[in-house]
DNA sequence: TTAATACATCAAAAAAAATTGATTAAAGGG
DNA sequence: CCCTTTAATCAATTTTTTTTGATGTATTAA
């Protein structure tokens, strides 16, 4: 009994814990801008979001690693390009319709 | 014309900035696991998440205060003690119905 | 093959957030 | 009035995150 109290507990943590990755990923200006720009856009290389954002290179790259590590952007490599397109399935799954209509044509 | 371009711009803007705080509420461990205890009993005070999440009364505290600032708690003071509760249109309008129920009966 | 580009990654520094233990304040009971 | 309980706040420290500028890698163009 009390292992099956334990093992709810457990996945409850790992919810949690996933969840709290997500948010993370949310949780700064310059990502929900990022984040804004990809779904305008549609598809973008981190050069255009350089010249969009005035932002550097090596920040983009850093920010747009942890939005992908939280799964909530796609990346695909062409050449010596780097494309990034939203994961619509993922960021309605976590936020409301009111607030995804951000990140939605 | 530039004028109201800007002005566009900065209610975007705050508008990130609002939602960069709530989410930046609910991107750490502890604090969904306080809400997801505020919803569990309905109403709290310090001292009963203390003992369930066998936190420190201080710490208790600081993570409250981030999530009555954010909006997503209320906090009522009887006497010496202080109550809180979720703030359900909040979390309903923030996040989606899946996620919410996290956050429900 | 040399030069230019697009981008990831790294290490050091700076900035922001969380923890800790102590103090303070306010309310209620004796 | 004194003592206890409840909880907010504070200052110092620790931890985490972000920024910055440099370096490395792979691809393309000349």
């Amino acid at each position: 009994m009390k292992k099956e109290i334990q093992a709810t507990d457990v996945s409850l943590d790992q919810t949690f814990s996933m969840y709290k990755n997500k948010f993370k990923a949310l949780a700064d200006e310059r990502r929900l801008h990022i984040l804004h720009e990809i779904t305008e856009a549609g598809e973008v290389c981190v050069c255009d979001l350089s010249e969009k954002l005035h932002l550097p290179q090596s920040k983009l790259s850093y920010h747009l690693k942890i939005l992908v590590d939280a799964n909530l952007i796609h990346k695909e490599t062409q050449g010596t390009w780097s494309y990034y397109r939203l994961n619509h399935d993922e960021m309605n799954h976590l936020l409301s319709e009111e607030l995804c209509c951000l990140f939605r044509k």
